[in-house]
DNA sequence: ATAACACCAAGAA
DNA sequence: TTCTTGGTGTTAT
């Protein structure tokens, strides 16, 4: 697997690709502590460093993140339990610019009551914005939790609104 | 088994 | 408005 790291308007950016597409895309506030998330998340396996330019696929996702109305659709590489897929499928529905409640989330999927679930799988996202995870709020308009900070996810969407 | 959650609706102060 | 409380489904130990 390769890995990229890039400044972006959101912070600092480290995407991971397989031959399959994208598998990881995490933020941080600095270039270190992203290398270190990183190396965590992916102890079991060996990590290259290559260039931002040698992979049309780092330029796409870094061209989506600074202009995020265009809607391409990257390949990615998830892994995940049948119902996180399902989750994030549906957040992947959610256009740009819009918001969803937990639990109006879990009723789509055909669970109501699951709410709790949901912000789990969401909290389990591998793909940042990408995957639009920040775009799912609370049921009383209040913003909820981000696992990459909730000062980001205000700054999402305030862009996108 | 069980504990830990990015939730929610209702009820009390 | 902020607080507790009880109910909830999935995941990881």
């Amino acid at each position: 697997m390769r890995y990229a790291i890039a400044p972006s308007s959101i912070g600092w950016v480290g995407i991971v690709i397989t031959p399959q597409g994208i598998c990881a895309l995490e933020l941080a506030d600095d270039a270190e502590s992203l290398r270190e998330r990183l190396m965590v998340r992916f102890a079991q396996t060996a990590l290259l460093l290559v260039d931002v330019a040698s992979d049309p696929l780092f330029t796409a996702a870094m061209a989506y993140l600074a202009d995020p109305t265009a809607t391409l659709t990257l390949p990615l590489d998830l892994q995940g339990t049948p119902f996180q897929r399902q989750v994030w499928a549906e957040l992947q529905a959610i256009p740009y610019g819009q918001t969803m409640s937990y639990s109006t989330l879990a009723a789509k999927l055909g669970r109501p009551g699951a709410a709790r679930p949901v912000a789990g799988a969401c909290a389990a996202n591998p793909v940042a914005v990408v995957i639009p995870c920040h775009r799912v709020i609370r049921g009383n308009g209040r913003l909820g939790g981000y696992r990459w900070g909730l000062a980001r996810k205000r700054m999402l969407l305030e862009r996108e609104g």
